[in-house]
DNA sequence: CCGATGTCAGTTCGACTGACATAT
DNA sequence: CATATGTCAGTCCAACTGACATCG
């Protein structure tokens, strides 16, 4: 049987940058199944949110505005247009662009999916209070602006 | 040009999961900085800090005590083997098995390594009071807790 | 035969890089 | 000419899966 002790994780359980990747983990797994419970990923919704705030525009536009490289941005757009979610049309003003905009069924999937994020952060952050919930959120907003500023 | 607002980031840059994840990213991104600028990788730290604290173990038993999967702890120990940090050697009660164990060089590695995690988290941590510092582990803590005792 | 061990090959995922053709 | 756009191929990483031979 060998030794004993068969408990994972060692000395480093208690390191902050630990906690954060491995609840950042959580986190990301209980999104996922959201999106996927509706039949999506989070390329999706970033881009139909993106296209129901700013309305339509070129694919590299929609690039810088959602933090989604271009290359990343052809599969998710066909993956869209193939469900008939936005509808991609030649720019008659500049041949090179294409113009995406969000067709009625891609507005109804996207309150779907922001339904889904909302009961995800509220699985995620079960264990605390109201209180502890914003502090929680304060804290890692005051992080993240620190280090977005840092490197870009 | 198209229209203006080339702003990152949505609707969805307030959620406490994108936060989270975003931050996450930070962290891990420091710490690996922080291993790469003495050549080793988090899988490294992780195999010599469970010999530190377990001591010699097969490599089944590591990859339990560290949580590292099996098949990642055969890369990880061939390139710490390699450097010469560990020993690996035929367990003459099971055939099956190999003994892995820490060496001199090892140890001294570790204490670099541990070295860089304290730098790095004090990097990540860097826009928070001591007060904050604390509060935030505990809600993390409080917060993983939670997921990993559901989900395995 | 069942189960544990070590090894290797292959997969999935997100994020990215490079090359390329086309259009401005 | 340089730049912007859309597309496709490939890379890298961590985490995992499956298959396999060996051994208890």
């Amino acid at each position: 049987m060998e030794n004993s002790s068969d408990e994972p994780c060692g000395r480093w359980r208690k390191l902050p940058s630990w906690l954060l990747t491995q609840t950042a983990n959580h986190a990301h797994r209980l999104v996922t199944e959201g999106f996927a419970a509706v039949d999506s990923r989070g390329y999706h919704y970033r881009v139909l949110a993106t296209l129901d705030e700013f309305g339509p525009a070129s694919q590299a536009m929609l690039g810088r505005r959602s933090g989604i490289h271009v290359s990343e941005m052809v599969a998710a757009i066909n993956e869209l247009a193939e469900r008939e979610l936005v509808e991609r049309a030649p720019d008659p003003a500049d041949r090179r662009r294409n113009v995406i905009s969000l067709t009625t069924a891609g507005k109804r999937q996207l309150r779907r999916l922001e339904k889904q994020l909302a009961e995800r952060q509220d699985e995620l952050l079960a264990p605390l209070s109201a209180d502890e919930r914003k502090r929680f959120t304060e804290l890692l907003s005051k992080l993240l602006d620190h280090h977005d500023r840092l490197g870009p």
